[in-house]
DNA sequence: GTGCGTGCAAAGGGTTTGCAATCAG
DNA sequence: CTGATTGCAAACCCTTTGCACGCAC
C-alpha cells in the first residue's frame, strides 16, 4: 500500500502519545509527553514515544514546531498556523490564542490564510514563527 | 571590568572565525566556519570553533538563527531582521535579500522596524521566521 | 611569569536504532 | 503463526567541557 500506515496495528501505547500531544495547547516535546504517560503507563519507553511522534509526523497527525533550547517540540494542530515563541523561557503560543495582545493577533490573522507564490518560491505565512517575550518573562525581568 | 571581553586577549584564530562568519550570508553552523578554515590553519580544532562563536554570541557580535536540521546556524550580521528558511534544503535566507520575491519583501518591509509592546508582551517582529520552499527546491520537486 | 587560548578526547543531552521479547491480527 | 510494536541499551550527532600545553601580554 502506498497509504500511510496502512500495514500498522492498532496500540494503546500510540493512542495514548497522540492523544497526549493532542491534548494540550503547549506545544510538548518528546520528554513532555513520557513524563505525561509513565504513571499511567508504568513500562512506557522513552524511545517509544519517540518512534511514534516520527510516525505521527510522516504521516501528518502532527506537526514540528522546531527545536527550542535544544529539544525538538510539537504541535497536535496540524493546520499550519504561525506561532510566538519566547525567547526566554521557550513557550510556545498559537498565533490565535487569547493571552496573546490584540494589536498582534491582528497581524497573525492578516497572515494565517497566505501561501505565497512567487519568482519560483513557495512561501508559507501561516508557518511564520514570531519570537519576544512573553509577559510573564516581562514581568520576572522586571521584578528583578 | 564588567566590559565583555575586557580580559581577553587577542588570538588569530578568534578573528578568523569571525572573519569568517561574516564573509558570508549564507548563516552557517560551526561545522560550515570549521571546514571553510582548516584548509588555512591546520591546527584549528572545532572546539575552538564552538568556542569562540559562544564568545561572539554573548557580546553581541554574532546571533543565532536557531537549529535547522539538527545544526545551530548563525549571522555576522546582527542586527534584528527577518528571516526565510527552506523547509527542504534548510537554506536561510535575510528578508531583504535579491533573489527572494519582491512581495515578499514588501511583507518583511512592513514588519522589520516594528517592535510590539501590548499586553506584557514584548513582540520584536525583526526576529521573525517565514518558512516555505526556495526556488531551486521548487524546481527540484517539480522536475522529479 | 601569568593566565587566556587551544587541541584533544571524553562527556553531555536529545534522538535514533539494533535486537530480542511481546503483542495484535 | 507472522509481522508490527516495544524496552533496553548502545549508537549517533551536535555541542560542551576537563586537562595539559602553548601563546599573548
Amino acid at each position: 500500500m502506498s497509504r500511510p500506515g496502512a500495514d500498522r496495528k492498532h496500540s494503546k501505547k500510540r493512542d495514548a502519545i497522540l492523544a497526549v500531544v493532542r491534548s494540550t495547547v503547549s506545544h510538548p516535546g518528546a520528554q513532555w509527553v513520557y513524563d505525561r504517560l509513565k504513571s499511567d503507563i508504568p513500562g512506557l519507553s522513552l524511545a517509544t514515544v519517540y518512534r511514534n511522534i516520527n510516525l505521527f509526523r510522516q504521516e501528518g497527525a502532527v506537526a514540528s514546531v522546531g527545536v527550542i533550547d535544544g529539544e525538538e517540540r510539537f504541535d497536535g494542530r496540524v493546520e499550519p498556523h504561525p506561532h510566538f515563541v519566547c525567547g526566554c523561557c521557550g513557550r510556545v503560543i498559537d498565533y490565535d490564542a487569547p493571552e496573546l495582545p490584540p494589536q498582534f493577533s491582528k497581524v497573525m490573522e492578516k497572515l494565517k490564510d497566505v501561501t505565497d507564490t512567487q519568482g519560483g518560491f513557495i512561501i508559507d505565512y501561516r508557518k511564520t514563527v514570531f519570537n519576544g517575550l512573553c509577559a510573564e518573562c516581562v514581568k520576572a525581568k522586571t521584578t528583578a
